[in-house]
DNA sequence: AATGAATGAGGGTTCATTCAT
DNA sequence: TATGAATGAACCCTCATTCAT
């Protein structure tokens, strides 16, 4: 059997098990046996156990920023509905591959090797995030001089919150972490719904920036809507 | 020495190696050592491994639980100011014991017993979060029929990004998931000013709840800003 | 509490522990809390683990002892009945301290101190034995010539006898060793009735003893019933 | 090295420390350092210390068990000479293994699984010597009516009093408990004598049961031989 | 007379890893 | 290409034993 169909052999049983027990508890005999191949051929292929969870690493990464990007890049689109594919693409990956996203949930717990890996994962996708959203602010005519800090600071929070709403959908590892949301529904929302409950989430915070509203803690007199500047002209709608 | 204080001991030396290693990676050996006395004495006053990280979690849920509802229980406020300082006091606990955070954070992949304790941690946060947005938004003049679903689904939203936030803060565990921001800035933001920035978040969701505000995937022809309906007179404003 | 009382309670529990899981997997620290103390009281007055057994092993030995001499001791009986009523008292003893039985039952397997002093009471015991034996042997007219090799070789079998029979009603140690008598008989036999079935076996014995008969592997032709030689007179009985 | 033989080394190896040192005082370090392998080696073998340790007593119930019906099996034989060869093969196979029988007489106090092994033996091969007896008291022109029963506590008795010698003879186990015979002797008996002892004794009682003689405690004046009935005409002898 | 506090030593078990083939 | 055989190291846990009071 080919070496390469062997390694994807491997690295498939590898990430179940690091998904489902963690580095440290998945142990090589059970990946090789999962795998059908005897150790030392793992360790002939991967040289050690560190290798295999950095491959296991490495590949999910790929995978996941390759669905996002693929979901951005269809032409023809505006920022928002870019960003909207992006994270139905994000939503879908997750719910496709639990394994996979759970290793790398599991790779930030980590430390050194791994945890940089997901770490740089992380950085890329932000700052996809944050260029869609400043085109998209852009195009909804805001002034320019909206502080490319605070989108960043926004890009964050979004992708925050979709890595918590996707460790939810992710039943594997979180199933107990939302016992009493899991019990309500009996379905996990749709890739697309997710989405948009995200886009919404999102759109009101840029609107509130270009708003220049803040919340502050001292109650002041006048703290009742501002009014609203020029209103925005484009997509951003209320 | 009296038995109280030296398993006050073990606690803090169990805390501190399960933050750093995670509950598999941290050996016996070395939380006794650290603890300054001798493996058989960790046994004799805590069972087992499990029972002393059980007791490390339970401890660790016991103060941060403590500590946001010190921080809402003040008098004489209004929800909104609760709610912040809440999240304020939640970022200052987190500031102050990340090993204790870090514990909670690892427990949430360890399984049964021990998921289910932070699980239900996050519920009973979830509650108090939920009341005082509710709160907040009838003070704001919202009509009460605003779906309770709804808001607790902001809740569930903002105890994410809070967590998120403070993932971030705990350099322990996370120094490297946000290094391209560890990099740029000299400090950590304060308490006070993360829970701000989260009090916006919040705050613009709540909002576009009340207005019945949303994104859509499909661009309409008439997706400027709806017309906003009975400005909010209370505190919440833009 | 005198010393005295104290020491006869760690006995008790130290005896009732090794009884039931052995010498090694008895822990000092239940047979102190067993016995109502603390461990270092047990320290200081048997001076170690091997020393409590000791203790345990010596105090039943003599407890044995004393019980069969106690039997054969009554005055004007005839030598087979002192036998009768010293195998008697050793049944009735067995029923009653199964645990200190047991414990000299294990001790015969834990090597050199221990097994010594079990070995040193059993000689005792068979020289009682044998002593018993001659004398009835005599009483029966039996020839004095009758080798005292072969009367000794009875008087072990017999007492090996007894102390089958006794670990087989001590149903403890041997609840699943006579599984399959067990099941058939609701009750354990009375000493009384054990000690007579013994009679049986050890007069059938000395009677061929006496009689010369033999059974021998080579089926010669003349292999019917020797020619009785002179019947026994006396009490042994056919 | 072939896995079989390592494996047997193996139970060697275990079968002579478990012997010596009894099952809880048996290391495997020491069990592994005496196979001449490491202790990973055996655990992946046999799979724990008490799978082992039943290992060792499965084969060394089987090899007994064999060895006894090995020595009945002799075809041409009349019933008592096929219990005599029985009696024979399980002397010298005392002798000639005295680690395993020890080991067998350490699994009898070692507690539920192990026990149980050892009683289904014990109840084996009591049946066999049941069935032997009752065919040679046919042979011997005994009664049917015999009751079975009672040739079935003659059987026990045979077989606890060849335990009881078969122990002497392991002079490992029980080097002290015969130590007044061990040291007035130069030699141990051969299987040979050993079971010829045994046959008189059993013989000796077989006689008694179908004569119906008995020793009673209380002394009557007519305790005379009984008229011997019928007497014997086959191989048993007096 | 009695104990709470504490430990050195060792045992069973598992795991990542390598050799010889 | 692929593996059966084998191990050094480490981990969790327990126990007999002592010290200071």
């Amino acid at each position: 059997m080919p070496r390469e169909v062997r390694e994807r052999q491997m690295l498939d049983a590898a990430v179940a098990a690091f998904a489902r027990h963690g580095y440290q508890a998945a142990s090589m005999d059970d990946i090789a046996e999962a795998a059908g191949v005897s150790k030392p051929l793992v360790y002939l292929y991967l040289k050690s156990k560190e290798d295999l969870f950095m491959a296991c690493v490495r590949r999910e990464v790929g995978a996941l920023v390759a669905a996002v990007r693929e979901g951005t890049r269809a032409r023809g689109l505006t920022a928002d509905q870019q960003l909207w594919r992006g994270l139905t693409a994000f939503f879908a990956h997750t719910a496709a591959r639990p394994d996979g996203v759970a290793v790398l949930y599991r790779a930030r717990t980590q430390g050194e090797p791994f945890a940089r890996e997901v770490a740089a994962m992380r950085v890329e996708v932000v700052a996809i995030v944050t260029a869609l959203l400043g085109q998209a602010a852009k195009d909804a005519g805001c002034p320019s001089e909206l502080a490319e800090r605070e989108v960043s600071g926004l890009a964050h929070a979004l992708v925050g919150a979709a890595e918590s709403l996707a460790e939810w959908a992710n039943s594997r590892t979180a199933e107990h972490f939302f016992a009493d949301e899991a019990a309500g529904s009996t379905t996990a929302p749709s890739a697309k719904e997710t989405a948009a409950t995200l886009m919404n989430f999102c759109w009101a915070g840029l609107e509130n920036l270009m708003k220049g509203a803040r919340w502050t803690p001292a109650p002041g007199p006048a703290r009742g809507p501002a009014p609203a500047p020029a209103p925005a002209r484009g997509r951003p709608g209320g």
